[in-house]
DNA sequence: AAAAAACTAAACTGAACAGTTTATATTGGG
DNA sequence: CCCAATATAAACTGTTCAGTTTAGTTTTTT
């Protein structure tokens, strides 16, 4: 009935994952134990064993799944509003609520905590996620050089002040565990500072 | 002769955290053994426990220590220059001196890998470092609005922008091990950036 | 120089844990 | 219904590593 994808290397591929990636982003890299995944897996060691050849391997693999997730969860495209101040709240509204969302968080942590041991992991979680929002935020930011909306000298400087400006006071203090959570009113304030000073900078007065 | 601190825990106590630094910023928490640590420090393992109940303790003991000079090694006060944008820039160079740095990196590292297992590593790092600047930050710009300098509504979320601004495009990519170091020139630039943004949207025209 | 305090090397214990093996069971297609 | 692939539980191996113990040595104090 079904003939789905070609390569469905057995029927408890996904449970594998699913149960990994849970035990991962609760415990860390080194803080999971295998016996852990499986148990959260509802799978026998050996079959977890005969899909992947190390820990280390499985690690990777839902990593790379998690980082894919995350560009599609973040700025996929930017709205061609014709308000820029619109748009670029929009954007750095998806962004925030991204990093600042649980999944994020521990991704960011992990990543960081692990970059030593798996360089691998530093650049599949820039390219699939932060690369890709600096790319498109770029392309809309030079969009709006050329339309005569944004006065932008230095391109390259400017796409990477945006992000940074909408993480003000929020993301290290989430990375660290100081905070769990940030509400909702203090995120909007810090994307419209994040706009404001964006915007005083570049903006073109109409 | 030499009549130290009154509690000098015996003669190898600064060897120990000496050892044990190096090897945790080298290493990591979990990536460093107390056998490392030992033959690091130039000193017996029973040596080290009887200073230490656990490498728990010791861990902190030395985040502490590194946190602390952290601070110092950041900005420890603004100079009361009469030109605020040379101000800043000396403010920004520091700041950005030290957290690009390879043990300033380090630390930032293990922090955020560790904060779920030692959440009282993360407040202290909060609190001697990040912290601290933020504190004198504000007050600089406290008397820069004071003397009709400055025009800030929101003087918090100006005080978290500004060193958000510094960050831009190096923090991350050095946090995750896409870089291992920032050229001179760059950091420059970043820092000029900064402050023309920051400027811009708060600064009084003369 | 005697006594006390600090230190040492090295062997040991016990637990955690990655990865393997074995012997058995379930499942779905022909 | 049978076969082959897939999955299972559970015991086992080997290693790493935190923390302890022991029996003895060096250093400091008195």
């Amino acid at each position: 009935m079904n003939a789905p994808t070609a390569l469905k290397q057995g029927r408890k591929w996904d449970q594998v994952l699913d149960g990994a990636r849970t035990v991962f982003m609760r415990d860390g890299f080194e803080g999971a134990s295998v016996d852990d995944i499986v148990r959260e897996a509802g799978v026998s060691k050996a079959t977890l064993y005969s899909y992947f050849p190390d820990k280390r391997l499985l690690f990777l693999e839902v990593a790379k799944i998690e980082c894919q997730a995350q560009s599609e969860a973040a700025v996929t495209s930017i709205e061609a509003s014709d308000d820029i101040r619109e748009a670029l709240t929009t954007a750095a509204g998806r962004m925030v609520r991204f990093f600042t969302s649980p999944v994020g968080m521990q991704v960011y942590r992990i990543v960081v905590g692990e970059s030593q041991r798996f360089p691998e992991v530093g650049r599949e979680f820039y390219d699939s996620g932060p690369g890709v929002v600096r790319e498109i935020l770029r392309q809309f930011l030079q969009k709006g050089i050329d339309e005569g909306k944004l006065a932008i000298d230095d391109l390259d400087l400017a796409t990477d002040q945006f992000p940074e400006l909408c993480k003000a006071g929020i993301h290290l203090q989430l990375a660290i565990g100081l905070r769990t959570s940030v509400p909702e009113d203090e995120i909007d304030r810090v994307i419209a500072g994040a706009v404001d000073m964006f915007l005083c900078r570049y903006g073109v007065a109409d």
